[in-house]
DNA sequence: GATATAAATGTTATATAATAACATAGAAAT
DNA sequence: ATTTCTATGTTATTATATAACATTTATATC
């Protein structure tokens, strides 16, 4: 039946990648080898990729693809503090109430972000290009991405026309991702160009949500594209005595993001 | 060695996909085992997925998901005539000067061509996220993307903010796609934004040339985009006596390209 | 409604591949 | 020179995939 073969390929989507066993658990009453070439034919498809034992989805796939930042010279990036980053993630997408225009920033952070948020109806603006074709799966979303030149890094577009494509689109809430923050230099990056785009947004949006892990805390860039004071929220997943009370005098409400495992 | 790996890892890269029979005959000195072991490094850097009896290059997976263009509702799609569009992007490549800025439209016949473009150095415009994150693969390559808002169907950006950005853009090449063409309508696309950016870019650029499949001969898209007599050149898989009158009345030169097999 | 045909599923035997555990050789360190 | 560690090789065992055939279920045709 094809009902079966659909749900065996929504389960993998789902889990990402799953094993002939639990397969075998999920569906009773049919034999393995009926899986084992429902298998085969959502691999036809180009839905999943089989493995030994089980199969992989590629909708999960281009995920890690998408994330992984058009690899650096040994492939490895972006790898680092991922727990903290969903945590971060999770926490800013209570954030995100619908039915309003969202930017979104570029960066691995807004990746997760976009993970989490691609489910429901939303106006998003965007300069991150993996950031956009994550949302873009959702056919009730209208995905706007800004313009402008493309940084190989973080895969986000920034530069002249930007601006002036930011100029008329309104933004209710903007979710922006940090390089670094200290005292002295306040937020900051490393990309002329995203910095001013950053700093615009800050200046347009109506509120301001910077997400950073807390890795990133006490250096800085050579590019500051916003105080303390010009955010209305820091979410990380890590406090210090000094940013407290750095957040305190600005006003900057400070949201502490769980990380899954404990964390002393 | 760690010498060794990195060449299994090129070599799947390169071919997309393994078998450990290959390997086996490529590295004849070193045990099964090793090659085994080699797989299991590479996969753990995310570089490769292990597969019943080899592996596939996740850099290659990544490319076909970019092609997938973001899946219709059955996940097929885009599978079509991949043999027409492969030859005419590889005769496309061959008018792809360097030194020069060139503008790449969006959809599948250009997503192929941006992958043969891949490797040099180059300033590239582009309407596709497909084919910039494509093009970004090149750290001598300068991606530039047109803002504007995302169609989930081609990966395509386009309206509004799109003309603007391109004012200030100097094209010498354009490369762009058609949905369709006819004698009456001319190419056309079934878009309204994409059909302004087209047009804009045809108006602009100094050399224009347009890539289509014969399959979209003698059909027919709500807007047009251009008329033969705008266009330098149709490169395209297939012709027929009647396209051949109209490029040579419109002063248009047809470019066939040849399909891999025997075509009769 | 009965029969023929095709599609889907189940069963088994066989071939293939992956793993684990241990053995060996080569390189780096003391 | 000796130790230690890492990389590699060997083998036996286990797990998995495949192929071929048998059976059931659905579909079409008369």
């Amino acid at each position: 039946m094809q009902d079966r073969q659909l749900l065996v390929g929504n389960y993998i989507d789902e889990k990402g990648e799953m094993s002939l066993r639990e397969l075998e658990a999920l569906f009773p009453d049919v034999s393995s080898m009926t899986l084992r070439r429902d298998l085969d034919a959502l691999e036809a498809e180009g839905r999943i990729i089989k493995i030994k034992g089980g199969a992989k989805s590629i909708r999960h796939l281009s995920r890690s693809i998408l994330f992984q930042n058009v690899e650096d010279d040994y492939g490895h990036r972006e790898l680092e503090n991922t727990a903290a980053k969903e945590a971060i993630a999770e926490a800013a997408a209570g954030l995100a109430e619908t039915g309003c225009s969202i930017f979104m920033d570029a960066g691995s952070t807004l990746m997760c972000l976009a993970r989490r948020l691609s489910e429901e109806r939303r106006f998003v603006v965007t300069s991150g290009i993996n950031v956009a074709m994550e949302m873009a799966r959702n056919k009730h979303t209208i995905v706007n991405l800004i313009g402008g030149q493309l940084s190989r890094d973080n895969l986000c577009v920034a530069g002249a026309g930007a601006l002036n494509h930011l100029q008329n689109i309104n933004i209710d809430i903007a979710f922006i991702g940090a390089s670094c923050f200290s005292a002295e230099a306040g937020f900051t990056c490393g990309d002329y160009n995203e910095c001013e785009m950053k700093r615009y947004v800050v200046s347009k949006a109506k509120k301001k949500y910077v997400l950073m892990d807390s890795t990133k805390l006490g250096r800085s860039m050579p590019y500051t594209f916003a105080r303390p004071e010009d955010m209305d929220c820091l979410i990380t997943d890590n406090t210090t005595p000094m940013l407290e009370e750095i957040a305190q005098r600005a006003g900057m409400r400070l949201i502490l993001a769980q990380t899954g495992g404990c964390d002393h």
